[in-house]
DNA sequence: GCAAAAGTGTTGTGTCTACACCCATGT
DNA sequence: ACATGGGTGTAGACACAACACTTTTGC
């Protein structure tokens, strides 16, 4: 009876392998009086993770009362475990199709992508990564302007040496930031640009 | 010790009155076995709320770990309770910036407008419900030529009669749609649109 | 006629995609 | 020289804010 609303949490997290995007999974049972994240330390190495935020809590198959965690892991991180393919089905398919939706929103409107790139890096592979996550083929020149232009990326010293094949050495990047920072917050509605940032009147309903 | 880990489902339901967004907050056990929204509805009328969504789930400063729900009721909504204006502290201060945070980022991407306004409205009448969601001016004039380039609002029959200082009669508007639609996807980084919107390449990493 | 409220026309700005073109390297 | 990969210039599409202007009413 004691356990009978026990609750798990849930680490969901994602890493881009070879073009490809991964998953690890990992639960732990919260003790009593536990806060969330001393649990979701024991679920999976938190100090691997270059990104968390909160998913969703739900009732898992098994009955299980469960908070999910997305958990960002960088190209060239090592976090060892049971790595699989996000596109293998497997256990916690609703959590991992969570954390990929998320993940993928959020490449658009944040600088998150600091929490999957290396260090320093070219766009070229940071276009492979965006490709991995996002699931759709990405330009690596309007990756580069959009994301300069809004901060986001700036040249890291030096350059790669090309390949065997030839080819113009590329520059190196990095990211501006490693902390989530939304970099589009007003796409639309943004408050008024004017003179004096106009608060809201006081207003009534006509009549 | 049983109730160790006994776990809280806490709605957090908004609306706009008289131009002021206000808050209501209810919250209700969870029972051995049951669901998560079953317990939301013992903890606030669910049939009353226009929109319902996850908003996180913390635990709480008396110690009860709680999963939180946003809920919207719309402005000639009826629900009783304990309203109170957000402007003003209460409890669960934290999750109800969390619920204003979360509404004021999807009213500017997707159409839950729907859920805060009436059936059929004017432009001005929805205008000040954005206003007090927002908390900052809105035009008029801008609100209704986005909402109308995107689809979101659609004409209804009829004028509204102006009051007795004159005016010309305001066409009325309704929301096409009554479930949440993201309206504006892919603000950035958005998939060609090529004669075929090409699939990620089976790309491999370079060297 | 005049004030008030609603709605439209139009201009300018910023951000994005797309694509042509130039740059730097290996063979 | 030429292929290859990297990077820039630039044009066009689109969505938005701002504001002038027109429309329709009450008094």
């Amino acid at each position: 009876m004691a356990d009978s609303t026990s609750h798990t949490v849930v680490g969901v997290v994602l890493r881009v392998r070879e073009g490809h995007l991964e998953v690890l999974v990992g639960g732990a049972r919260l003790r009593q009086h536990e806060q969330l994240e001393p649990a979701l330390s024991r679920a999976v190495d938190v100090s691997a993770l270059a990104h968390v935020e909160q998913l969703e809590t739900r009732i898992l198959p098994d009955g299980v009362l469960a908070t999910a965690y997305l958990g960002l892991v960088p190209a060239d991180g090592t976090l060892a475990g049971a790595w699989r393919e996000v596109t293998k089905v497997g256990e916690h398919g609703e959590l991992v199709a969570a954390a990929q939706a998320r993940l993928r929103a959020k490449l658009s409107y944040t600088n998150v992508g600091f929490a999957l790139a290396p260090s320093v890096f070219t766009i070229s592979e940071l276009r492979e990564i965006y490709v991995a996550a996002l699931g759709h083929d990405v330009s690596a020149t309007n990756l580069q302007r959009v994301l300069v232009r809004r901060g986001v990326l700036e040249r890291a010293d030096g350059q790669r040496a090309p390949g065997r094949t030839g080819g113009r050495p590329a520059a190196l990047f990095r990211f501006a930031s490693d902390r989530l920072e939304v970099t589009d917050e007003f796409a639309a509605l943004r408050p008024p640009t004017g003179p004096e940032s106009r608060r809201p009147r006081g207003s009534r309903a006509s009549g």
